[in-house]
DNA sequence: TATTTAATTAGGTCAATACTTAATTAAATG
DNA sequence: CATTTAATTAAGTATTGACCTAATTAAATA
């Protein structure tokens, strides 16, 4: 799963209201313009963004397009998400991170703690600082 | 907690990239601005909308702003999106939509199988539908 | 209390996104 | 196999979003 395309996929109000809808009805294209008030042609470009993030599979039925919500996709991205929220703070500590130039960083950030090197790091040449 | 407003503020590659480095180190905005090589006013303004969707909160130490990461609003936008994952489809059952028309719908969208009032009802008034 | 300094806001540019209508496509049906 | 019809794609426009530099703000410190 593309993480970034699937959160951008659900950050739109009306590609939201598609996903409700089609999570509770069986609406085809032109069921889902109604209910929003757009273009069928609107609403087609916003099913391809879902469907192309992997939240919507399509199915011909007669002459109608059905999609459904591809559920398993939605429990991933929470799932994701959880994971992000499980990171811990590595604090500063050299040893997890290579390019790091000092030993270590007790109370960074009050002036006067840090050295010119480790000032560097953190906020730049001094060049750029000023 | 706006579910839309963290949705689109954590759709941006930038923002995903800030939220990854916070939640793992104490970066202050120049740091940030330096790992991801933007200016500090563009890294100020995504903090600024990250902050203001819940997902961080900003503290400021000596000269400094540094940004923690609010874990329970990640924690409680995965809830929504299993919630999500957990809708049911209703089919059609008219006693669940009082705007429904028909009794039943058994085999919708087969031609022939629906009244107009159901197609109009599905599919919008005849005068606009050809 | 004047100075220093990081962060923010203002103002402007360029690219991406969300719409529209019109044209096209592709599948179902007579 | 020609016709019908829903959906999609094309083309164009307007809005929104992401970036920059420069100006401003507000807090810490001398």
């Amino acid at each position: 799963m593309n993480t970034m395309q699937v959160l951008k996929a659900m950050a739109n109000e009306t590609r939201m209201e598609i996903l409700t809808l089609l999570l509770r009805h069986n609406y085809c294209v032109r069921a889902l313009a109604n209910e929003l008030d757009f273009s069928e042609a609107t609403i087609s470009q916003h099913l391809k963004i879902l469907r192309e993030a992997g939240l919507l599979i399509g199915e011909k039925r007669g002459y109608f397009m059905h999609y459904d919500v591809e559920k398993t996709a939605l429990i991933e991205l929470a799932r994701e998400i959880e994971a992000l929220a499980g990171i811990e703070r590595e604090g500063c500590h050299p040893k997890l991170r290579s390019d790091c130039p000092v030993e270590l960083k007790p109370s960074c950030h009050k002036k006067g703690t840090c050295d010119e090197e480790t000032i560097e790091f953190c906020h730049g040449k001094e060049a750029d600082r000023e």
